[in-house]
DNA sequence: GTCTATAATTCGATAGAC
DNA sequence: GTCTATCGAATTATAGAC
């Protein structure tokens, strides 16, 4: 990101640029990529249009580190075996609670779904977090498989309860979700190739 | 496809209006309710425009009609109880499979991320045929709670498959999915609320 | 390089001839 | 039933000022 070091530890434009991202996430999320203008976000941080193109080249480039999300998914050769489905949808309820990671993940969604273009970044988390969080655990060559049943279940979840908001998945507790859906994905995880 | 009775003899404007109906679903799903326009389908369907707006009213209609699909849910009170699950996702993965159920699915999903106004019709879909058909089994008090299990999961698995088309899930077989999905629709569907 | 004012195009929709 | 002609809104493209 960066194209020279930095010399001071802390450099004023931080603070500017975390505003810029704040912002851009929130609108990003409320209106979709295409609606989400330049000039809104940059009076949203109150700042000059003409410094986030400084900051981040263009609008491209600003999507990009605006939607850069860690999911920070637990380590699962380390927890215990019998709760590593709850571990897994409570780690991703908990993501989806506050910002940015509620903000993120609903804009990943919407223009992954959307655009085919930016689905590419949909797959790269896919490929660079939950699949190397679930290749720690059971056997590497079908990892693929079960990290595919794991986020098939995940999005759905995401998508019928913050996206398309259907009612009864909407009323449904964190707690109930917990309930019925981590048997699911304990199973996912531990299951063998049929 | 909710299709009137055959009482009615074949009229001339019968081809027509399916051949409208063919362009427009093709046109939606690949280029959503927006960029896909009237005179484009009427163009494919090789009539004019006018015509469009004669059958269907307005551009609304002719969405309403494209996508009034008959997802021809089985009778989950009259199977055997134990395959209700691998019965659930058969179904599902053979509307996945050829027009028009892949162009209409794939469009009700696009279009209910996009536009807030359209996202009602998958509510609708979900509210007029899912959970009717859920409600045949079971306590229906809870059917709403385990409906939106099976909605989640189903939904999921398109949208990983055919929407963000993650390497693993695209790559998994029909007879895979069943394996590995028809347990987690099974559970959902007698499941009790906790 | 931005912003803005304006021209050109495109689209949904209507009216009416045949 | 089918088509032509056309309107008004919205989008897009362009040009020129700052």
């Amino acid at each position: 990101m960066n194209v020279e070091p930095d010399q001071t530890p802390a450099r004023r434009s931080d603070g500017t640029r975390a505003a810029i991202l704040e912002a851009a996430r929130a609108r990003f999320a409320a209106e979709g990529f295409r609606k989400a203008t330049i000039r809104a976000i940059a009076a949203d941080a109150t700042i000059d249009p003409s410094m986030v193109m400084r900051y981040f080249g263009n609008k491209d480039g600003l999507f990009a580190a605006a939607v850069d999300i860690d999911l920070d998914l637990p380590d699962l050769s380390a927890a215990d075996p019998d709760t590593l489905g709850e571990l897994l949808i409570r780690r991703f309820l908990a993501i989806w609670e506050e910002p940015p990671g509620n903000e993120v993940m609903l804009t990943l969604l919407r223009t992954a779904i959307t655009d085919d273009a930016l689905a590419d970044r949909a797959r790269a988390v896919f490929a660079e977090q939950v699949l190397p969080a679930v290749l720690r655990y059971g056997d590497p060559a079908d990892a693929p498989r079960r990290s595919g049943l794991i986020a098939s279940q995940l999005l759905g979840l995401a998508l019928c309860r913050h996206v398309l908001r259907l009612p009864p998945v909407v009323a449904m507790t964190s707690e109930q979700l917990v309930i019925d859906i981590a048997p699911t994905l304990q199973r996912y995880l531990t299951s063998k190739h049929g």
